[in-house]
RNA sequence: GCGGACGUGGCUCAGUGGUAGAGCAUCACCUUGCCAAGGUGAGGGUCGCGGGUUCGAAUCCCGUCGUCCGCUCCA
């Protein structure tokens, strides 16, 4: 059963997303460019929490992943090794009768649609950006653009093998940039050419693929419902055979419902041997693990849950936004996690008068050194109060004119609007208890 | 890339050949003292960009860039 969808709510957030500067078009000034986007001051602080988020939970909260930041640009070489090169590529044909268009290799000379054999020729779409590095513009000095961040943890493999110590079942985290020159991009920021993702390759011996395979799914499968995804927006989707990638054994999606419907929003992959295998074949390094106890040298199997990092925050963001009703006036407000809200306080005067500057300056010093702060004195409490709530603050502290005499603060929370009153001097501990992990 | 629709201030839109408008938003001052109150005023658009037709173009024509839908894509 599928969970209603609010067809109107990919527009709204979409238009909050720029009146509130989360995410602007690329290079709008001079007419947009296609299929990029520059994340604002918002979106940049959302951004960062969400990968922040990931990170924390694939790697400082374990003992068995390292990180990796790999370079972007790369030699064919690694491209050809990983099939990239060849299976990146997809040859399409249009149909001139009825303007669809199919992959060459699965259709033959007949259009599936509407029985034409009027075809246009074969032409290639390559996925992968190519460059130049260097000042020479030929051959010998193409560069790749990464199409996943994956390959670098495959070439490190050894490296990282050796100056971690760690053996088999471990992974390597990575966040970062990767392109593909999609033939569509679209929906926002959910398809672009230039995305970030954050992807785990985790290592493990044969035998145990499937298992962890399962154990990867359920753990991601969480990390969305933990950070606020609904569980009724959240499915899970095996693929079928024939529509595998490549270096794949197995893959499951985890789906997200979108306003338009069921879609990607990760993706856990069993890549087996593959690209260990691919990589010590053409370069002639050895990339296996020897396992001293057992006495056996092996080839791991990697596991890899893949995601991407703005496409995840869309998900967040549609997950999160609502409108409400407080004392009979609607509001918009997004639900976001503490976690992931670019402003996790915002330090209100209750008023501009002046007296009020000082105070309100030194609670924002309190809480700026532990949470990301915003501060704001223009126009009356409520409104600003609908503009925290409209851009995700979980809490606004307020500093009134008793503060003065009290040394005590409102801290209002926005999800339910109740106020609470809090001395300045354990307003720390009051956002702690507020933030503590359950 | 192909087919269709569209492109007016930050947002939502009105204006279909005669020298650019509204609401909201933003900013300033006044007012207000805990949930989008009110008042006064201000800034901001060569109507996506380029060319053409015309005495005159946001309005007609061509090209281009961008957006949306479909084909395709999969973080």
């Amino acid at each position: 059963m599928d969970a209603p969808t609010d067809p109107g709510l990919f527009d709204k957030v979409v238009t909050l997303c720029k009146v509130r500067g989360f995410v602007f078009p690329s290079a709008e000034i001079y007419g947009g460019f296609r299929s990029t986007y520059d994340y604002g001051p918002l979106g940049s602080l959302m951004l960062r929490n969400v990968k922040q988020a990931w990170w924390r939970a694939m790697v400082q909260l374990r003992d068995d992943v390292v990180g990796l930041d790999a370079a972007i640009l790369s030699p064919p070489a690694v491209w050809e090794a990983s099939g990239h090169l060849s299976n990146f590529t997809d040859p399409m044909v249009d149909c001139r009768s009825c303007k669809e268009r199919w992959r060459a290799d699965t259709i033959g000379d007949t259009c599936p649609n509407c029985g034409s054999h009027d075809l246009t020729e074969a032409r290639a779409f390559n996925l992968m950006f190519k460059t130049h590095a260097g000042p020479i513009d030929d051959e010998g000095h193409v560069a790749y653009l990464r199409p996943e961040t994956a390959q670098g943890m495959f070439t490190n493999f050894a490296n990282v093998v050796r100056t971690a110590r760690k053996k088999p079942p471990f992974g390597i985290a990575q966040i970062g940039k990767a392109f593909r020159n999609e033939i569509t991009p679209g929906n926002f920021i959910f398809r672009t050419r230039e995305f970030e993702v954050m992807e785990l390759e985790y290592f493990v011996p044969p035998p145990d693929a499937p298992t962890w395979f399962e154990y990867w799914l359920e753990q991601r499968f969480s990390w969305h419902l933990d950070l606020g995804i609904p569980e009724t927006h959240l499915r899970t989707r095996v693929h079928e055979t024939d529509e595998l990638s490549h270096y794949s054994a197995r893959t499951a999606d985890i789906e997200y419902l979108y306003p338009w419907g069921w879609g990607e929003l990760e993706g856990v992959a069993n890549r087996s041997d593959f690209d260990l295998l691919a990589h010590a074949r053409a370069s002639g390094e050895a990339l296996e693990y020897f396992d001293q106890a057992a006495g056996e040298r092996y080839t791991p199997y990697v596991i890899e849950p893949a995601l991407g990092a703005t496409r995840s925050m869309m998900a967040f963001l549609l997950a999160a936004y609502t409108e409400d009703e407080v004392g009979g006036e609607r509001r918009t407000v997004l639900r976001l996690d503490w976690r992931l809200a670019p402003y996790a306080v915002a330090v209100l005067p209750l008023s501009k008068k002046p007296e009020l500057e000082a105070t309100s300056k030194e609670v924002l010093g309190l809480l700026q050194p532990k949470y990301m702060c915003d501060y704001d004195v223009t126009q009356s409490i409520g409104r600003r109060y609908r503009r925290q709530d409209e851009i995700g603050t979980p809490w606004c502290v307020t500093v009134d004119f008793d503060t003065l005499e009290d040394r005590a603060v409102t801290v209002r929370d926005r999800d339910t609007t109740e106020q609470v009153r809090v001395p300045i001097e354990g307003l720390l501990a009051e956002l702690a208890s507020r933030t503590a992990a359950p």
